[in-house]
DNA sequence: GGTAGACCTGGACGC
DNA sequence: GCGTCCAGGTCTACC
């Protein structure tokens, strides 16, 4: 099977895959030399099929070893044109970013959209695995959920889709914490997947870009496990970029860019980037720092 | 509204 | 090999 789709220009399928981490984690893979991303997905009739998705002239074309039907193509369809936004438009941002000379990079590089999972279930559980950790234990907690809930892929059980809310739902919070070890993330994220499948929250609600910013950050603050910089990511996602994603490193790469170094406080990371107004988090994200590389 | 301490894990480090 | 310390956001209790 193959379906072809096309892509707001400019497109770059190698900058989606590189936005943030997310490729990284599974059921994501990629191949830098083949310019690919793979992932396997959980469908709506319980199907779990592996796609693999290349870059076009237009946009991308997703393959997959799978026979499928027409419902099943336009799921995935409408799948892959959320998880890499093809439909996003930012050439409002680039032309405030070509004043900027650490922004120069972003229209060139084709910048701005940022990878995301067909569900904000997945996002929602990968972000609380990324906070008060290391990269390498969000890696290591994302797999372990991932293998143990997941459902098998049939043609090859090394992979699995990302766990439905109904599958974690069915689980205690004992397995989370001592068998995937997740630690104290473990009721946060029993207490997500119960909340969803009771009918409590409706987070996939929140994909829908016409809701007011704030409301959909207050719905996000009141998730257990989510905080302001969990809040911010997740903001981001879905489209809204007017919070920064501050973490620790950010008060480091703040400080090293625009206070010598000196430590600085919430509000002076906010200050630095107000002027991007609704743009803010994405000029943050994307900006050419200079701390790491002096490292 | 602001702050301190607890939460949990893995890695780094010293012995 | 073992013990200790530390980093990483969020929650809760307290002021």
């Amino acid at each position: 099977m193959q379906i072809k789709l096309r892509a707001k220009k400019p497109f770059s399928l190698s900058s989606v895959i590189h936005s943030h981490g997310w490729a990284r984690l599974s059921p994501f893979d990629y191949d830098d030399e083949k310019n690919s991303l793979e992932y396997t997905i959980h469908l709506k009739n319980g199907r779990t099929v592996h796609l693999q998705i290349e870059e076009t002239a237009d946009g991308v074309v997703i393959k997959s070893k799978s026979n499928l039907g027409t419902p099943e193509e336009e799921e995935i369809t409408d799948s892959v044109t959320w998880m890499l936004a093809l439909n996003e438009e930012f050439s409002e941002f680039y032309e405030l970013a070509r004043r900027e000379p650490k922004l120069q990079h972003v229209e060139d590089k084709a910048q701005g959209r940022l990878l995301r999972s067909p569900t904000l279930f997945e996002d929602t559980v990968k972000t609380i695995l990324t906070t008060n950790t290391a990269w390498g234990g969000t890696i290591r907690m994302t797999e372990a959920f991932v293998n143990q809930f997941g459902d098998t892929l049939p043609e090859d059980t090394s992979r699995h889709a990302f766990p439905t809310p109904n599958e974690i739902a069915k689980t205690d919070e004992e397995t989370l914490r001592n068998d995937t070890r997740l630690g104290y993330r473990a009721p946060y994220i029993l207490q997500l997947a119960r909340d969803i499948v009771s009918g409590e929250l409706d987070l996939e609600s929140m994909k829908d870009i016409d809701l007011p910013t704030e409301d959909v950050r207050k719905k996000l603050l009141a998730i257990k496990g989510i905080g302001n910089y969990a809040a911010a990511n997740l903001l981001m996602l879905v489209g809204h970029y007017n919070y920064l994603t501050i973490d620790s490193w950010a008060f480091k790469m703040v400080s090293h860019e625009f206070f010598g170094g000196k430590p600085i406080s919430r509000d002076e990371v906010e200050q630095v980037f107000e002027k991007w107004g609704k743009w803010k988090g994405l000029a943050y994200w994307l900006w050419d720092w200079s701390y790491p590389a002096e490292q």
